[in-house]
DNA sequence: CGGAAAATCTAGATCGATCTAGTAGACTGG
DNA sequence: CCAGTCTACTAGATCGATCTAGATTTTCCG
């Protein structure tokens, strides 16, 4: 409570016998100081409790190496890309300031504290501004888990394909044919998603065993297409029901699951399920779903690596991060295989 | 990506043929500067693009008015308070920067980066630190959910009392009088939750249907718990098993809902559930659990309240938050009461 | 109308760092 | 021994705002 005012560089220099500018050259790390008074200011500093003012620091120097990160509160995964990105920034020599935004706070505000507080680069992750709005920033942004074409920013993105390809290999490993899909509807990335299971499908030749249910990103939305599912099942002969589901995503998935659940369906026996995502839902032990995950710190690396790219001068970058599969209780051989 | 340099103070100083200081004034809407002018100087701004640069501002003026926050990735609902606090600090006129701690982030390095920025107050969620290291901090520091006595810091944090109170009234009210309680464990607040518990009992001249049984904050603490419940109440009689639990938190809720369903008990018309935290899990369409709800815009409000006071030099001021009860479809009156 | 008070505006110092330009001294080589 | 190069260091300008102190104009009122 005592504010005893924090001591600035100023200081330092007085109580070493140096001049400021030698200060800020240690305390920088740059080239410059004697190995010896390197040593002497670094522990009059320790000793005063000397902490370099970001403030200042930000305002002055050229570059500002400060990395601007745009985050959605209501989405937990994001959460979790910020602790890696700290990280990685930090380790490729970046501050890193967030900026959230939410349903109550537009990325533009967002965006724009950022612009304010001096970052050189921003790292958005799963924006809503398109493309046009992005070019239209006056400093190298990157699009994190949203693809994006073109010079307008640069893009790092899971491996969605890759990933459909993870699920389907693994449940023809285990001896599915008739695999099913529920798509995430309008949502974003749905129809790439579709598409990828379409594109296995015929590659397998398994064309006439495809079906696709209209679902979405909630559980509501899962809950209905499983509905949906059982009843086409039932109607033309019940043997026709798929052994196994791709579905969108892990909360398509609990709705799907729950709706299996009641019809008397026992997962993994009767039916598999996979959903995406690898979220934390998905991990509740009672569920342990078997889903796609998105490998998170190579996510950040790499949007780090890209924005540091762009800084560079180097053009935009479209980058795509494979992802992994996390098997858990909720896929198995088909019924009759054994 | 043509980097035009960003209109500065003294561009619209020239623009508008007046000081720096005028345009200082206005921007600050500061008294000073004549209607007039006032809006010349506006006008001036928007046509330049001119935005006030935080970095300059902060280093600048005495009182920075900015309020830094410190949050756990891995909690989802932190992420929640952060929104709201952003909206709660700006209506009282303050900045808002977040910086995160988490697994691979200590609070400390957290804490640290907000003061090189100039915060002159830090909000704390769930502060790990205890009470004497926040005490050592030079400057105004609340904490968030979690409650500190003395007068290291300012606490705000959700009425845990009163939230089991809501619980019990609700119960009691559909007419349950045989009420188990799963407790945290050795969870922070479980202690205090249990307490509440008993005295509710205790006072309703209830003591005799008490029975606590020990959980913990995860899904498999509650399922375990639920397990032994069942058990226990088999052995005397099975007329003597609880015909309503009130469950430490939603996970722990989750796990017995598990258990409870495998065992073939039909929740709610054989037992009722009611949870805690109101978290986005409860919120699932399909668990829709009954749970007590921190008052997220209450809570964020007074943080910043609290921590403008002590700015102001107030003491440290201690606020319990009024829960509220959210009702789900854990919850009904027992079976024998119709 | 005169002079005090209030309102409006400006010059210049200042915050705490970085950065440029330049000085002092040590070292090299012919 | 002197020019030339390197290393170690320093003075002072600078970033873009705020703030203080003072200048100038307007208003007010007896």
């Amino acid at each position: 409570m005592t504010a005893s005012p924090r001591p600035t560089m100023a200081d330092v220099a007085a109580a070493a016998g140096v001049s400021k500018a030698l200060v800020s050259i240690v305390i920088r790390g740059a080239v410059g100081a004697s190995l010896a008074t390197r040593e002497r200011v670094l522990t009059t500093a320790r000793e005063l409790g000397y902490r370099p003012d970001t403030r200042a620091r930000l305002l002055r120097s050229t570059r500002s190496r400060l990395l601007g990160v745009v985050f959605n509160v209501t989405e937990p995964y994001h959460a979790e890309l910020v602790e890696l990105l700290y990280e990685a920034g930090e380790a490729a020599g970046y501050g890193v300031t967030l900026s959230a935004a939410g349903p109550r706070r537009s990325e533009q505000l967002a965006v724009e504290s950022l612009l304010d507080l001096g970052a050189e680069a921003l790292v958005l992750i799963a924006p809503s501004t398109p493309a046009e709005g992005l070019a239209q920033l006056p400093l190298p942004v990157i699009s994190m888990l949203r693809p994006v074409r073109g010079d307008a920013a640069g893009s790092v993105s899971s491996d969605e394909d890759a990933g459909i390809r993870l699920a389907m290999d693994h449940l023809r490993g285990l001896g599915h044919s008739r695999i099913a899909h529920i798509d995430g509807g309008t949502a974003v990335g749905s129809a790439a998603r579709r598409r990828s299971y379409l594109g296995y499908m015929a590659d397998a030749g398994l064309t006439g065993n495809a079906s696709v249910f209209t679902g979405g990103p909630s559980e509501a939305d899962g809950s209905r297409a499983a509905r949906e599912l059982l009843d086409a099942a039932g109607r033309p002969a019940a043997a026709a029901r798929p052994s196994a589901v791709v579905v969108f995503n892990d909360r398509c998935a609990l709705g799907v699951l729950d709706v299996f659940g009641k019809a008397g369906l026992c997962v993994p026996r009767d039916i598999s399920v996979v959903g995406y995502d690898n979220s934390r839902l998905a991990r509740l032990e009672h569920i342990n779903l078997t889903s796609i995950g998105q490998n998170g710190p190579e996510l950040a690396a790499a949007a780090v690596r890209a924005a540091a790219a762009r800084l560079g001068g180097g053009t935009a970058e479209h980058l795509l991060v494979p992802p992994f599969l996390e098997i858990g209780g909720t896929t198995a051989a088909p019924a009759g295989s054994s």
